[in-house]
DNA sequence: GAGTGGTCTAGACCACATG
DNA sequence: ATGTGGTCTAGACCACTCT
């Protein structure tokens, strides 16, 4: 029972005591580490060794490495968030209110960067929770004549989130999203089954793929307090 | 001119081929890679630098190992976004509105989870453009009795990141976030010169020290269509 | 010139997976 | 038994910075 602190590899070991000796503030951000060298002798270990420790730091962004000069630690960036967003609710059904082409309006246009004569499909789509209260609304906009049919799929995936959202295994696009707040219209209050004026939480997600074609535009409307984001930012421990 | 081909190291090399490979669907999400062995032939290298070309991989979030089987790709997460908010805004100025002591109302109770007895710091301030708009309006709450006066400066560059967001170097503390939709109630369009019922985007914080101990609560409201939020998901290139 | 990090190699031993 | 990834070493050469 004496020594069960046999487990850990020493480049774990070298990053660990790096690691809090951030934490607790021996390092400062912007100071500069001990060198390899140094740390070589210091923990009795290769020079590869010692680097492994240090890649672990750096790829958690907490130092950097200045080429022919050093190690120094990172200023922390509190402005940073990861958010998590999926239109899946706990407990919700989703009901598929209509599916049509459609000529985009302004906004659609400029989202998906198409001309007004340009022919989209639209979708709609209900969130329900298990009381039957419409909890959120969300139009998806696919421009209609695509030069891609290989893509197909992969839309329908875009599209169909909750369906296929472990599904959406592909690289060949990225989303980028905008958060805002809006007043429910008269006809939002329509279908969502609000009242007039009632803010809801508007998430806006734009499907771009690695050629920078824009590929979808989904507008998500939730109401409060449902659908609240939540997200994390800086290091933990 | 013919082969300026030549800066890049062996391992970076090996690191694009297969990244392109992921991108390009001639690997597939949950598809295995070939064995650091085969890789070793294939570009010529030691194991050791077609090991340091897979971590990179591994560290942008590409590929996964199995221990003993193999690199696989990874299935592309397209649920989570970095998001980027601070509270400073484009030729905008900041207004400190209020300071004082309080008693905390329930929102900031259970937001720093103290009792209602304790008394907080509540500071107010505005964000007004160039054109004399007022746009955010902010609340900060601290604890008072507070253990730990080194923290001091922290809970400052905290409360007042307009100043010092450059500076707010410590790892000491992260931050939680929550974003949502509200109506202006008579008091905040009274103080952010809105009309009643305008929906304001709402971004809550949370400060938390290393030791779980909350440190500071603010709440941003922001009118629409200024200050919304942006943030990227996926893999680019 | 001494010190730094960046790259790369050719081994080695291990624990574990699979057949 | 073979193949896999995980760890580790002791060198090596380079290009650069600092003084």
């Amino acid at each position: 029972m004496p020594k069960t602190t046999k487990k850990r590899p020493l480049y774990s070991t070298i990053y660990k005591q790096l690691r809090s000796k951030i934490f607790n503030g021996s390092f400062l951000p912007g100071e500069m580490l001990p060198s390899e060298s140094h740390l070589c002798t210091e923990f009795h270990a290769s020079r590869e060794t010692v680097r492994k420790g240090l890649k672990e730091l750096e790829s958690e962004g907490l130092i950097y490495s200045r080429p022919k000069i050093g190690y120094f630690v990172c200023t922390p960036r509190h402005s940073d968030f990861t958010v998590n967003f999926t239109e899946y609710f706990e407990g919700c059904t989703t009901q598929y209110k209509d599916i049509h082409g459609t000529l985009p309006d302004e906004r659609v246009q400029k989202a998906l960067d198409i001309s007004p004569s340009q022919v989209v499909i639209e979708f709609e789509q209900l969130t329900i929770n298990p009381d039957g209260a419409i909890i959120a609304y969300s139009k998806k906009y696919l421009p209609y004549e695509r030069a891609h049919p290989s893509v197909e799929n992969e839309l329908n995936y875009a599209v169909f989130p909750d369906i296929t959202l472990p599904k959406m295994d592909t690289y060949s696009m990225y989303t980028s999203i905008r958060i805002s707040a809006v007043a429910a219209d008269e006809k939002l209050a329509d279908t969502m089954q609000c009242d007039i004026g009632e803010p809801l939480l508007l998430i806006e997600r734009f499907f771009i793929q690695q050629d920078d074609c824009l590929a979808g535009y989904a507008l998500f409307y939730v109401k409060q307090p449902y659908g609240q984001l939540n997200g994390m930012s800086g290091h933990r421990l």
